[in-house]
This record gives C-alpha cells, structure tokens and sequence, in this order.
DNA sequence: TCAATAGTGTCTGTTAGACATTATGGA
DNA sequence: TCCATAATGTCTAACAGACACTATTGA
C-alpha cells in the first residue's frame, strides 16, 4: 500500500516550452537603456521584444542566454546576471510557458552597431512590451539593485578604466538617489576594491580625474552588521 | 537580405524537460534540516531526492511549488522563496534539463508527521544527491543568507509569536557567527519589525521571555548607505 | 582671472559592539 | 539563597553625511 501511494507520488519531468530571455542594459544619458529586438507583427505594426531563445540541446542555460545576447548586440561582449525565473501565466512573445531571465551587463560607451533588427531604448520611454517580458524587465532591474553590494554590478557597467566620478553616476542611476562624494570615495577606499592607475582624464574644463580600475583586494573580513530592511 | 538575415535569427520557444525542485527548511538541534524525500534506486539500495515535479498544465510555478512542498510536508504550510534556475548540465534524478528552485521555509517545531517516505536530514549530515539537486541545495542556502535582511526568511522559520533570543538564533544559524545581543535589540527595535506581545514564557530557569511578532512598521525611509561587499 | 570639476580635511550625529548592571524567575 | 536567563544602560570606536576648503585644469 505505501509502494503505491508512492509511486503515485513518482514525479516526472514533463517537457514544458522553455525561453531564455535577456535584459541588455546599458547606461545611456543619464539613465538605464534596454536592448530590444524588432518582433513580426502580423499586422507589420511596431512590436519590441526583449532578445530570448530556446537553449539549444547541450547548451547551459549561462551559454544559451552568452550567444543570445551576443546575437543581439552585434558581438560586443557583456557580463551575465541571473534574474530568476518566469512562469506566472503572462504572456511570452513566444508563448513560452516557463523563462529563465538573465539580465547582460553592457559597459558604457562600448555599444557598437547593434545586431539585426535590435535598438536600445531608455528605460524611461519603453515601448509596449508582452506582459511577460514587461515583468522580466522590472525583476531584473530590482535584481541589479539588490544586488548592487554583493555583485560587481556597477563595475560591469564600466569600461576597465574609469573615473571615480563615472563610478558614482552608475550607483546613483541604480539607487534613484544623489550619493555623498566624500563620502563614497571614503567608503570606496576603505573596501579596497579599485585601484588608482597613474593616468588621467581631462574633460573639458576642471581638474582631470584620476582613472581607477576594479580591483577586489582579498576581503578584510568585513563583518557586516545585521541590517533589517523589510518591507 | 534583411528580412532573411531577420528570420534565421527568429527564435522559437523549444519544449525542455522541466522540473520544479522545492528545498524545504527547518531549524532542527542548532541547524538548518532539509527534507528529503526516498527515491527509488534500481538496486534498491537507499538514495534521496529533493521533493520535485513538473508543473502541470495551467499551473504557475509558484502553484506547483507550493503543491509540491505540500505533499512532501504532509500539509504543513510553508512559505515559498524563489532561489533561481538550473540548467547547468548537472545530472537530476528526474533527468531535467532545466530546474526552477525554490525554498521552503517550514516554522520550527510545527513539523507534524512528514509527507510518504519523507524524512528530515540535518545539513550536516546530508546524504548524498544528484548533482542538480546538491547544487540547488547550496543555492538555496546562499539566496536565503544574501536575502536575509531585505526578505523575512528568519520570521518564516519561526512560529508567530517568538522570544527575540530565539529570533537571534535564527539569525546566527543562518550567517553563521554569533551576534551581540543588546546591538541585536537595538537595531531590531530601531527598525520596529517586531511588536511586544502581553505574553511571557518560561523556559526552565532564569527570567521569563517576552513573547514578541513579526509586525513591520511603514519603512520609515531607511536610507541605507552605500555599502561594498565584493568578492 | 574666472569657472568648473576633482579631491580632501574637519566636525557631528548615529550606531555597532564591548562591558557591566539590573530584573525576574526556578531550583 | 544561588543560579540562569532576560533585558537594558553606558562607553567607545567606526563611520556616514554635511560643509568647507584646496587643487588643477580650460576658457
């Protein structure tokens, strides 16, 4: 009796149509930017959607989700986030029941000629998207930005060498709040992750800014307080 | 030419073997238990498996999680945290391409009787498991510990009411080192999360505890400041 | 010389952690 | 009365944030 009422139990893996969608983002004036890719509508209306693939068969989720947004974005490289997964019943331009999102971390300034078909859009102004694709671009903003202490986020936004300036407008893009200056260089400083490079930048008018690379020193055992910040 | 370029480019949902993993926790002796459940090895001899199935038709994740850690806890109720995907290549007893993870938090001492030919193994003495499954299992561990302090993974492993030492214990159990008890207090008062009940317990010796609840005040904008923790 | 941006020194209020002390029950 | 645990007050060092100041360039 308990043999059947397990093996009534047996689970089984069923074959669900599966989607990895991406979130290329970009910092682009002063705001966040998304790379979507133009999608057919039958009635050749204007339709976006975020770049996405089935995996291919012996193909990691990491590599499907590296070749599509290196398809999207013409070749340029980008670092990888995973955001989560997807399959609440909202619709996916591919009618995908379950996506797994993964967010791409493009630097500034490095967006050459996107892929075919593909335009970055400002976060502020983005296009009507599929309801599913909408919810997988707002989980991997809220991903980024929970992450933006425990992940090298902000850095991967950058190009190697960058000002501690430029560093600051990233933070600041992410929270959606102004930082301290003294204060995040000294903070920046006392965590021993960047590295001044003897080379500066002049930009326009003003004292050059020194240039810094993403230097991560073997952690000083920071014992973090315990932080509550719910709800 | 664009149009072909475009459409070579098309992608298309493809049906992947799919699975939902559940990784049910309990405080147990000082530590995290997860509960497994006895597979079937074709040799009969003794092998564990997470609690897993396929979603069904018309069915969200977070619906067939739920049923899952249902019929491997027997009832008990649990709330759900999602951990992330898995498709890493790694071997899973279902034979899943992709897994979506999720924890379940199990309130300690509320386990009842558990679910057909399931136990409760304590972390530090699990059993073995298939590649998929160990890496989910270590996983979850790293999403609840990075989210303890934005999510309230520590209240969901306690019953309603609570003394703060046994809420302290919670937290240590999960970061792993102990904490200060009067700074523990303060920041917890400070951050009013938790509410006095007009209940006190008595354990053996010693002054009798304050019962206290989970009640998270309307944030009071708790402006975090900008924090490093990289590698 | 002025304007603009980079970078730093000092002060203050907050708070985490150490320590000690009081409070309140059971054995 | 002693002991164990709860709960809190005080001190200190660390640090975030405010402010003002210096430094260094182009116009």
């Amino acid at each position: 009796m308990r043999e059947r009422l397990f093996s009534a139990l047996r689970p089984a893996a069923r074959r669900a149509s599966f989607a990895v969608d991406v979130v290329p983002f970009t910092p682009m004036h002063d705001e966040l930017a998304v790379l979507l890719v133009r999608a057919m509508d039958p009635r050749s209306r204007e339709r976006w959607m975020l770049p996405w693939d089935a995996p291919r068969d012996v193909e990691t989720l990491d590599e499907a989700a590296t070749r599509i947004a290196r398809a999207a974005l013409g070749g340029d490289l980008a670092q990888l986030e995973e955001v989560g997964t997807f399959g609440d019943g909202r619709r996916h331009p591919g009618d995908a029941e379950v996506s797994a999102a993964f967010a791409a971390l493009v630097p500034i300034g490095s967006v050459g000629q996107p892929g075919v078909e593909a335009e970055w859009h400002p976060m502020s102004v983005l296009p009507p998207l599929a309801p599913r694709h909408q919810a997988v671009v707002d989980g991997a903003i809220a991903s980024l930005r929970e992450r933006l202490d425990v992940a090298p986020i902000a850095f991967r936004l950058l190009p190697p060498a960058f000002t501690l300036t430029e560093l600051q407008a990233i933070y600041e893009l992410l929270i959606g709040r102004p930082l301290h200056k003294a204060s995040f260089r000294r903070t920046l400083h006392a965590a021993t992750i960047v590295e001044p490079l003897d080379e500066w930048r002049s930009e326009g008018r003003g004292r050059p800014a020194q240039l810094f690379r993403f230097a991560p020193d073997a952690r000083d055992d920071v014992r973090r307080a315990v932080r509550f910040d719910l709800l």
